[in-house]
DNA sequence: AAATTAATGTGTCGTAAGTACATATTTACT
DNA sequence: AGTAAATATGTACTTACGACACATTAATTT
């Protein structure tokens, strides 16, 4: 049954236009953000017919020469224009009727950025930010496909220090807890949440304070040099 | 961008033999079993040029009316007969040139199998079980496949009930610490392995003991049918 | 039948991590 | 100067983890 991988190059083309061939191969990056305390995903409005008035992930199809992870990048830099970003491979969604144009697997990433920091023109891109809460359904299977990343990002986050990517250079621990209970989706007690942040040891002290704040300001924080900008391996 | 997404179904058939349809999707299955104390992995000798004497993962193309998982489930059958085995994705593989004869990507999955009940017939078929220990190179990036799907079996067994399936239905608690510590590539504490296990509650007393031994024989548990062939939902 | 062999089965103590919880302190604002 | 609104911090309790030793059981040998 391994026939197929086995021929050459040469035989490949022959076949290479009859059936095994028609899978076309899609990346899906589900952008998270943070931004006015919630956690927000980055959409684009479908406009297939069949899901009219629906939303949709930003996608796009692989190209033969490009490898998934560059493709996964490469999406991400044509909608936002960043290239700094983080990106996790989550899962491959296949079911055969998942697409209503042909057969599409799709690779799903997940990509956390600062809202604030990173400024994209999103108006005349039909993009836009939205909440978590109120996403009910999407396009495709993409809200399956956003489920299965968040849940993957609810499990990193407390093991991995990937979520300042979703927070502005410098922080308190306020924000940074504001930010873990909206991921998580719980509230978490102060005192506990500063003593296990700070055995994980990720963040750097560097003497700043909050400012323009009508009450006591907190000391402002940002990652260790070594955990920023942790991209994938692959 | 999604510009090819969101063509109808007749205007895909148009494009289908073009740039976007040449890559060809497969699924790699990392079987595992358990056997002589020792954990290892279902391999065929490849028969490509290029990786003469090399061994490589079970797995085929896609086929277009076919679901991911469906793939994996078939390869597993026609490959071992069996059709009731636990099966989990692990990872998307698709660099571009990680297959001589074109543009391959592929999705990976692992299973586990208890060798000693299922008997396959694998000496017709260039099939054979390979100790992990020994494995150094294989076809492909297989090696790279297999080193991932054994990382995440190492991560999920102890959060999760799936080792069971490399065991025989009733076994003992000597065997299930001996079948860890093969995963885990560490030796584990009796005392200290068995609380552990027994907080978990996945086990059945059987009240049945182990025999044809020459010393004191150890009780017999099965897992609890709740946990028994826990499919992945994809 | 007694002794030997080779394993099973079990509990405690010390340490580390997790949880619940309250008070004094700092800044801006009035 | 007083008030408001947040920050910063420590302790006592409980739960999980790791190291560690001895009595028991069944089969085999003498």
């Amino acid at each position: 049954m391994n026939k197929v991988l086995q021929l050459k190059t040469a035989e490949i083309e022959k076949i290479s236009h009859l059936d095994y061939f028609n899978i076309a191969v899609s990346v899906d990056c589900v952008i998270f953000g943070y931004d006015d305390k919630e956690l927000k995903v980055l959409l684009i409005k479908s406009d297939l017919e069949e899901f009219e008035g629906l939303y949709s992930l930003l996608g796009d199809l692989v190209k033969p020469d490009e490898d998934l992870d560059k493709a996964s990048y490469r999406i991400l830099k044509e909608r936002t224009g960043l290239d700094d970003v983080y990106l996790e491979q989550v899962h491959a969604f296949g079911s055969i009727n998942r697409h209503p144009s042909g057969r599409v697997i799709t690779i799903a990433y997940y990509s956390l950025l600062d809202i604030k920091n990173h400024k994209l023109q999103l108006s005349h891109n039909e993009l836009h930010w939205h909440s978590l809460s109120e996403i009910k359904k999407l396009a495709f299977d993409h809200k399956k496909i956003l489920d299965t990343s968040l849940r993957r990002l609810q499990e990193q986050v407390m093991e991995q220090p990937v979520v300042f990517n979703l927070l502005p250079e410098k922080f308190s621990l306020r924000e940074l807890q504001e930010l873990y209970e909206s991921i998580l989706g719980i509230e978490l007690d102060r005192r506990n949440f500063r003593k296990k942040i700070s055995v994980k040891d990720w963040l750097q002290d560097i003497n700043e304070m909050e400012t323009n704040l009508s009450h006591r300001p907190g000391k402002l924080y940002s990652v260790k040099k070594q955990y920023q900008r942790k991209l994938q391996s692959s």
